[in-house]
DNA sequence: CGCGTTTGACCTGCGC
DNA sequence: GCGCAGGTCAAACGCG
């Protein structure tokens, strides 16, 4: 891909997101899947995770993909089928019996190639491998290698976003545990690894600063909370959904800090906030909060887009209860 | 003392 | 097989 085409690209997202009275976070943007794949590539190199997960187009522009440089589109889907999700030829996902029309302004990274029980699952086994090795440790490894042979290594669900602010660990209502960081290649920023601190409980999530444009935060979250939020921060939360929070912030949480989270929740796709997402189901800041950057966006779009926007709104965050 | 962070070592997957 | 990069582990440490 040209430079000036990566520029473009990379920058597209960006232009005037939301603009929210605190100077830390101005504007928080979910990552569109395929832009999640090329800003890894981008900043990192070749990282086959994001884009064997892509899923979707990229901000603010229709077919055809310009990404399909990096990968066929017909390799995105396949992979997706695995994942219980398909693209169909107009950027709808398709999946689980339900229709999930996204736009190409849809910004959720969610390659979910297994859900939140795959996860644990993958986690214990490889414990288990782990364990097994320690006990008998030829049989073991030949176990795992013919496990290895036969089945491919299912990636967890993961759900990418993008944050302007100048913290880089953000607050979103769990408790999380720093387990490593990692200095990235081409990035004169480090990348740390957060594991949720609840038992039994495998969320991860991955902070990692945009070297391009270093007020930008790229939060990865994998997995899925088996839990409620913490009951201290979910007091918290609550007190959000009252839209007199925007002049009377929490006075437990920093005006940034309130919004930051409320913000990411109501995004966040519900599989990845199962328990605490649907306290956000009908406040009204909170559809202030998403149709305002869509709609920001969509300005620099043809009309028919706009009318994408009323179907993914309410598919992506009118948060049903599950029975 | 409990909890969270830091950091070097180690493991794993992938491309060549 | 080797090297590289990403991801994880776990001991040491700091803080309230």
């Amino acid at each position: 891909m040209a430079d000036e085409l990566r520029d473009l690209y990379y920058h597209q997202p960006f232009q005037e997101v939301i603009r929210h009275d605190s100077s830390m976070v101005q504007n928080i943007h979910m990552l569109d899947p395929s832009f999640m794949s090329y800003t890894n590539e981008y900043l990192h190199g070749s990282s086959g995770d994001y884009i064997n997960n892509s899923l979707g187009k990229p901000f603010g522009f229709s077919t055809p993909s310009p990404f399909s440089s990096i990968k066929d589109d017909h390799d995105i889907i396949k992979e997706d089928v695995d994942a219980n999700i398909n693209i169909n030829n107009d950027g709808v996902v398709v999946g689980g019996g339900r229709e999930t029309p996204v736009t190409p302004n849809s910004s959720i990274s969610n390659s979910s190639s297994n859900e939140a029980a795959g996860d644990e699952d993958s986690n214990k086994k490889d414990k288990q491998v782990k364990d097994e090795s320690l006990e008998d440790g030829e049989d073991a490894i030949k176990k795992d290698k013919a496990k290895k042979k036969g089945e491919k290594k299912q990636r967890p669900s993961k759900f990418a976003f993008m944050t302007k602010s100048e913290v880089d660990h953000l607050e979103d209502g769990y408790r999380w545990r720093k387990y490593g960081q990692k200095a990235v290649k081409n990035s004169p920023y480090p990348r740390s690894y957060y594991r949720c601190t609840s038992q039994k409980c495998q969320v991860k999530k991955r902070v990692e600063r945009s070297y391009q444009d270093p007020s930008i935060v790229i939060t990865t979250y994998e997995g899925q909370h088996n839990h409620h939020l913490p009951s201290t921060l979910r007091g918290n939360v609550a007190r959000m959904l009252n839209p007199s929070m925007l002049t009377q912030p929490s006075p437990l949480m920093a005006p940034h800090v309130a919004f930051h989270q409320e913000f990411i929740m109501a995004q966040m796709p519900h599989q990845f906030y199962g328990h605490a997402n649907n306290a956000f189901g009908n406040s009204p800041m909170y559809h202030q909060n998403l149709t305002h950057p869509l709609h920001n966006q969509q300005m620099q779009l043809p009309p028919h887009d706009y009318g994408l926007l009323q179907d993914m709104v309410p598919s992506m965050f009118n948060l049903k209860q599950e029975p």
